[in-house]
RNA sequence: GGUCUCGUGGCCGAGUGGCUAGGCAAGGCUCUGCAAAAGCCUCUACAGCGGUUCGAAUCCGCUCGAGACCUCCA
C-alpha cells in the first residue's frame, strides 16, 4: 500500500529504496560544526535536517548509531599552504588556549540544538580525541602509495588514486579539469598536483595545536577526522553520509578517496546533501558575513529581523522546505509560518483532549472515515518520499480541520468509528512530536499567572466574597503557594 | 570560464505526464449575547518560445533570469 522509504543519494542522482546494509542497524554520519564561533540558521538547518531523517528512521523501528563529529582541529583558514587552522587563529585573537575556544562553541552549539529540539547523536566524537587513528590512517596511505611526504607535511595523492579509481564521482567532475581549473596560489608549489590535499601538516612554530608525528610535530588534515571516526564507530562502510552541500566538494570526495584507497572500500551506501539557507537570494555564511545567529532570532535583534522569532517557529518554518531545496528566509515567510506552527499547535491540543464516543444517531460515515484514513497513511507516504516533511505538514494540516470540526461537534467521532479516530490520534501525535519534533513552547511564566490570580482574589476580598477567597487560597495551597494578604498589599510565598 | 541546480498563484512552499497539496494574506457564508475560535466556499499558478504526446506545470531542446560548487563554509 504506502511505498517504501526512498532516498536521494548525491551518488546515484536518484531516489533510491532504502536498504540498510545491516537491517535493523543503520549507522549515519553527518558532518558536524567546526566550532571556532557560533552555528548560524543555516547550520542549524543541516542538523535539523539529519534529526529529522534520524528521527524517522527510529520511528519505523530501526536501530540507528548516529554519529556527528566535533571538529575542534585540522579546518584550515585561507587558501594557501600556511594558511593557519581556524581554531588557532580564534584562541590567538581571543588569546584564549584553543581548547578553551573549543568548548566555548561546543556548548554554544548545544545549546542551539537544545532549543530547537535536535536530538543528540549517539556518538559525538571530536577529531582531537583521534590523532592516534589519524595518524594511522594517513601511514597506511602511505603504504599505499597514495600519499607522500614533504617537508613533514604529508598529502594525498590525487592523480595515483585517480588511476585506479574514481576522484570526483560524489560531485560530479574529472580531475583533469580540477587541475586545469586551479588557480595560482601562493605557497602550493610544495604539492606535487593543486587537486592533491593534505593528510597531515607540518606545525609551524608559532602553531599552538600540535602533536607529535612519524613526520615531525604536526596537525591532522580536515578530511582525515571523518573518514576515521566513521570507520572507528560505524565500520569501513555504514549506511548514510550527510552534511551540507558545501562539504560535496572537496569534503566528501576527499572521504571517499581516503577510504577507498587504505581499505577498498566505499564508506557511504547513501551519501545524503541538504541545501542552503539563503537570505536575499544569497547563501548564508559566515564568510560573506550575511548569518543570523539563533540567538539573534529569539530576541528579533537583527537589522533584518522584524520581530524575535522563536526556536519552534523557526524549526517548522525550516520543516515547511525540502531540504534539498534552497530555503530563503523572508519577514513574510517567517509571520507564515509563525501562524501555521501556532495553528498546528493547537491542533494537538485540542486532540490531546478528544475521546472517542458513540452517539446516538450518528452513523458510521464509511467516505469521511476513509478520508481521514487517508491523510493518516499520506503523512508515511511523504516521509518515505525522500523525507519530504513540508508535503507531511500538509497532510497534518488536513488533519487539523478534522481536529477541529470534531472539537466544535461538527464532525463527530462517531462517524470516523472507533479504529480510524484512533489511528488518526497516534499519527498525528507521532508525526508532530516524534517525528518533526515540534513542541509547545507555552512561556506561561508561573509569576503572570499567579498575578492574575491574585487579582481576582484581591477583588473577591473587596466584594466580600469570602466563598471565592476560600476557594482560591485552598486552590494555591495546593500547589505549594501560600497568599500573603497584608496591610501593605498582596503576596505570595512558598508554603514552608 | 567549467560543473550543476532552480524558476509554481499577492507571499512562502510541496508536487506529479491526466486525479483539491498545504500555510499565510484577501473576499463571502455558517455558527455566535458580543468578540474570538472553528467549519465551509471563492480568487489569482506553473519564466518565455518551440517539440514529443490523445493529454505536460510535470519529458526534450533553446532563450531569459536566479543561485550553488569549482578556494574555507552546514
Amino acid at each position: 500500500m504506502i511505498p517504501p522509504l526512498r532516498v536521494y543519494n548525491t551518488l546515484s542522482r536518484q531516489k533510491e529504496v532504502f536498504e540498510p546494509l545491516a537491517p535493523p542497524h543503520v549507522g549515519m554520519y553527518v558532518c558536524g560544526p567546526t566550532v571556532y564561533s557560533d552555528v548560524h540558521l543555516g547550520n542549524v538547518r543541516t542538523f535539523l535536517s539529519f534529526d529529522i531523517i534520524y528521527r524517522y528512521l527510529k520511528q519505523q523501528g530501526y536501530k540507528v548509531r548516529y554519529v556527528r563529529n566535533i571538529t575542534d582541529v585540522g579546518h584550515l583558514l585561507g587558501e594557501t599552504n600556511e594558511g593557519e587552522d581556524r581554531i588557532s587563529q580564534k584562541a590567538r585573537l581571543e588569546n584564549l588556549e584553543p581548547m578553551e575556544v573549543v568548548q566555548r562553541y561546543t556548548n554554544g552549539f548545544h545549546e542551539v540544538m537544545q532549543q530547537f529540539n535536535i536530538l543528540p547523536p549517539s556518538i559525538e566524537p571530536a577529531a582531537t580525541g583521534h590523532i592516534v587513528e589519524q595518524i594511522g590512517l594517513t601511514q597506511r596511505l602511505l603504504e599505499q602509495g597514495l600519499a607522500y611526504e614533504v617537508n613533514g607535511s604529508v598529502y594525498f595523492d590525487v592523480s595515483k588514486y585517480n588511476q585506479e579509481h574514481n576522484y570526483g564521482k560524489l560531485s560530479g567532475r574529472n580531475v583533469e579539469e580540477l587541475i586545469a581549473n586551479t588557480r595560482e596560489l601562493e605557497g602550493q608549489e610544495i604539492k606535487r598536483n593543486p587537486a592533491d590535499f593534505a593528510l597531515w601538516k607540518k606545525a609551524q612554530p608559532e602553531h599552538i595545536m600540535r602533536w607529535p608525528s612519524p613526520w615531525g610535530p604536526g596537525f591532522p588534515g580536515w578530511h582525515l577526522e571523518c573518514t576515521v571516526m566513521s570507520t572507528k564507530y560505524l565500520g569501513e562502510r555504514f549506511d548514510i553520509h550527510g552534511g551540507g552541500m558545501d562539504l560535496k566538494f572537496p569534503h566528501h570526495e576527499c572521504e571517499i578517496a581516503q577510504s577507498v584507497g587504505s581499505c577498498g572500500v566505499d564508506p557511504a551506501k547513501y551519501w545524503v546533501h541538504t541545501n542552503m539557507v539563503t537570505i536575499n537570494g544569497q547563501k548564508m555564511s559566515k564568510s560573506l558575513g550575511n548569518s543570523i545567529l539563533p540567538s539573534q532570532f529569539i530576541t528579533g535583534n537583527h537589522p533584518l529581523l522584524d520581530q524575535p522569532y522563536s526556536p519552534m517557529v523557526l524549526r517548522f518554518f525550516m520543516l515547511q522546505s525540502h531540504y534539498a531545496s534552497t530555503l530563503d528566509i523572508s519577514m513574510e515567510a517567517l509571520q507564515a509560518a509563525k501562524k501555521g506552527y501556532l495553528k498546528l499547535m493547537n491542533g494537538m491540543r485540542v486532540l490531546r483532549n478528544l475521546e472517542y464516543s458513540e452517539q446516538e444517531g450518528i452513523e458510521f460515515n464509511e467516505k469521511g472515515a476513509q478520508q481521514v484514513k487517508g491523510l493518516c497513511d499520506n503523512c508515511y507516504r511523504s516521509m518515505n518520499d525522500d523525507f519530504n516533511t513540508a508535503q507531511t505538514i500538509g497532510h497534518l494540516f488536513n488533519l487539523v480541520k478534522k481536529i477541529n470540526a470534531l472539537q466544535t461537534g461538527q464532525l463527530s467521532t462517531a462517524e470516523l468509528g472507533r479504529e480510524v479516530f484512533d489511528q488518526m490520534k497516534q499519527t498525528f501525535i507521532s508525526f508532530t512530536e516524534e517525528v518533526l519534533g515540534l513542541r509547545e513552547e507555552l512561556d506561561l511564566r508561573p509569576e503572570n499567572l499567579l498575578e492574575a490570580l491574585l487579582e481576582v482574589y484581591r477583588q473577591a476580598k473587596e466584594q466580600k466574597d469570602y466563598e471565592r477567597v476560600d476557594q482560591i487560597r485552598a486552590s494555591l495551597r495546593n500547589s505549594g503557594i501560600v497568599v500573603k494578604d497584608m496591610k501593605q498589599g498582596i503576596d505570595w510565598a512558598y508554603e514552608e
